[in-house]
DNA sequence: CAAGTAAACTAACAACTGTTAGTTTTTTTA
DNA sequence: TAAAAAAACTAACAGTTGTTAGTTTACTTG
């Protein structure tokens, strides 16, 4: 753990900002205000608006993708593997629920990242596409439309960001128990 | 059904560009440049580039509400509420993902009518907290935690306008009934 | 075809944008 | 405590923003 320089204080509020607002509605005087500073004095640190927002999503899409390498490669079934993917989203969300508002809203922003980061993201979907495609042809998951199982999965998890600010109340662990019983055995009782 | 006014074309246009790049990073001359005219002709047609978004989104806020209404009020089980619900968001989305986009993504940006909006959508997320809430009561739907269930079919409906575009050769009806299917259901294949 | 209306135009505004250059103040280090 | 480094400042820039005023062009209607 390294001590949190200037430009991770500017980054993490300027997250806070972006959440808010949304990337471009943001200017550098409100983050300089936020910081409570004159906006000249804030590229003593960044390079620019853009670095800033680079910084946020990019190192967040590298989590998610490495997360889900070590999960891809791991000797468990499939079920377990989208349980570990909630796990996953879970925990990278909590910690930082502002970046994966910019994450999720304002990647197209990124500029000269943007290949990287699209590459990183159809990547991700690709390989949770593979682990559900496993789980089907394996008999532990319904033989319904992937795609779908796919989407409903991938929009709860990348939404989470909007609903653990309001229930804080829930600890990591709990909530992708939890949320994986939701995904995984939907919310109908069965009658057994 | 009445004609389509130059205003509309406007708004059609707008909400699209909005869905791109987001209501802010969108100029007036970026909008007329689409529409094949100068900036200020736009005032012909529209009072503000807030209206255009105001219009855009409550109206389909609205769109929501009322359908809402209609399926609370019907004489039917919970588990088929929620089916009709996630109809309800299927064919509105697909008639206008780009609008879908500002409402999910640029609500905040709304102004006089903010308040509106945010009554409208609290509204909409506790009627239906009633209706799983009444399911589980009423034992159709399991005893899990109604805010996580809310949440995730919640999420997936509301993001529905970023995958309808990509798989539209599914019609409305059968994308229905297959994301009813997990939703309500879950992936698991049931040992049975 | 004349008159009225709808819809485009040009020109300009005041405010705001990200960013730079150069300078001063504060903090750290030797 | 002097020197060096970090972090703030003021002033200003060139470009962009939403919007208005006034004018011209195109279409519709009596």
């Amino acid at each position: 753990m390294k001590a949190e320089t200037r430009k991770d204080e500017i980054i993490k509020t300027a997250a806070k900002l972006f959440k808010e607002k949304g990337f471009s509605a943001v200017t550098m005087r409100d983050l300089a205000s936020a910081m409570g500073m004159k906006a000249a004095s804030l590229y003593n640190h960044i390079k620019s608006k853009q670095e800033i927002l680079k910084e946020i999503i990019i190192s967040l899409a590298e989590e998610f993708t490495h997360g889900l390498e070590l999960i891809q490669k791991s000797d468990i079934s499939s079920i377990q593997k989208i349980e570990e993917v909630v796990k996953l989203h879970v925990n990278i969300t909590s910690q930082n629920t502002f970046g994966m508002a910019s994450l999720n809203n304002d990647w197209m922003h990124l500029e000269e990242k943007l290949d990287y980061y699209l590459e990183l993201r159809s990547n991700y979907e690709e390989e949770l596409r593979q682990i559900i495609a496993d789980g089907v042809k394996k008999g532990e998951i319904i033989d319904e439309n992937i795609e779908i199982m796919l989407f409903s999965i991938l929009s709860t998890l990348r939404s989470l960001y909007l609903w653990i600010p309001k229930k804080d109340y829930l600890n990591p662990e709990k909530l992708s128990q939890e949320l994986s019983t939701v995904l995984v055995k939907g919310i109908n009782k069965k009658i057994d």
